[in-house]
DNA sequence: CAAAAAAGAGAGCACCGCTCTTGCTTCGGA
DNA sequence: TCCGAAGCAAGAGCGGTGCTCTCTTTTTTG
């Protein structure tokens, strides 16, 4: 299908893989406001019409590595989840919410580009959802096994939040119940809402060991979500 | 001192006002991003050079917009804080919190401006540090009076925290003790990780009934900081 | 092989932040 | 009181941006 075909679509892919790695670099160096088609074309020879035979305007490259970064720490969570697979729950968590942490330290641009604020006018187009709910789909399935197996503890729904819980979080939690799914959803909000803080200096004065403190943090949502103490 | 000057220097805070104001309006239409010197000053009948003399560049007119919102949504915090002043602290924390929350919701720009990605090359000038502290400032109170009076229950700092809890939190919440310190940063952090979060869109398919699930999330996060259940 | 589709190049439009120079008005000290 | 200094508005202009249009060349396709 994609393969095999004439030299000229192939051309084409290698065009737009160098547009979307130069402007990942310029992303990187520069962040998002400053990233300018430009100089995107100007860093590969080309002039800058030229670009738009490949992505339609400036926000279609943002949104192409929009996608780009979602998946970028996606695998970074996945791959961590592997590396403990054998661990208990709460020290899967753990080891996942620190993956997260690490991967926005080291890709601070792109951790704003995602989870920050809306950039341009804002929007944030269909095709990037399946590639964002990648990373949330990780501690859901932390959650599932551990309630598969020595099961949940601790978690409790008032009466009032009953009837919601099912409808408030979407299908993709419904193997989980709704107690669950309902303290899953706050704790994977609340794990951005940590790296945010650090991230974008909130932290600055306030917490010094950072590392400690993130740990900390991080275990007590497990707790949070019934895993339990680690 | 500030009064009572030349008739030039009134008519400077006047034009410094409405410089703001018009600022602000812009912001709030369109976002930090499309804020324009030149827009401002076409909107009040200047030409764009003239903006200089009041605000030596764009950012900085930024950096007072910023001020501004963080006062506006502390003041927010404040008012709710002291209508709710009888009420037991559980339900005082889940008022405030709520506050910060509409508060965001009707402004959504100014939320993005202060506890989104920072906007330009980055840079919180140092000017924006005690008017960022007002809200914190509240929370603080909250769980101070409790210590105060009924006392925390439920808090735990384990062993190897021990020793970072006390440099961990700046001086500011010295009267509370270290764990109470440690938890009520972390619940400030994921107060706006769930606010962000459902500002941004990223529960636009999880989370449905978005007011029963925050009330709820902003009462195991009272719970969080020991002030028990609500 | 010729028609059609795709790609690059260049000029140009409207906007942006910001600087510099030029006049005009107001203020403060001799 | 007058006069220089300071503050202020205006305009032109520089280099940058996203984006559109036209024109030419190259490649694919019927």
């Amino acid at each position: 299908m994609t393969t095999a075909q004439g030299a000229r679509a192939r051309a084409r892919q290698e065009v737009t893989a160098a547009i979307k790695e130069a402007a990942r670099r310029q992303l990187a160096a520069e962040g998002a406001a400053k990233l300018s088609l430009r100089a995107v074309a100007r860093e590969l020879g080309m002039v800058s019409s030229a670009l738009y035979r490949y992505f339609p305007s400036r926000d279609d490259l943002l949104t192409a590595l929009i996608i780009d970064a979602y998946d970028s720490v996606g695998e970074a969570a996945e791959r961590a989840r592997d590396a403990v697979a054998d661990a208990p729950p709460p020290a899967r968590w753990i080891a996942v919410c620190e993956a997260v942490r690490d991967w926005a330290l080291a890709h601070p641009h792109e951790y704003a580009l995602i989870y920050g604020s809306p950039v341009p006018g804002y929007s944030a187009p269909e095709t990037t959802v399946p590639a964002a709910a990648r990373v949330g789909m990780v501690f859901i399935g932390i959650v599932r096994d551990a309630h598969e197996g020595p099961g949940l503890s601790g978690l409790s729904l008032p009466a009032d939040l009953r009837p919601e819980g099912a409808r408030m979080v979407a299908d993709f939690a419904a193997d989980v119940p709704p107690e669950a799914a309902v303290a899953l959803v706050a704790a994977w909000a609340q794990l951005f809402g940590l790296i945010g803080f650090e991230l974008f200096g909130q932290f600055n004065r306030v917490v010094e060991d950072r590392e400690t403190f993130f740990r900390h943090a991080a275990g007590r949502l497990a707790e949070g979500v019934g895993l339990g103490r680690g």
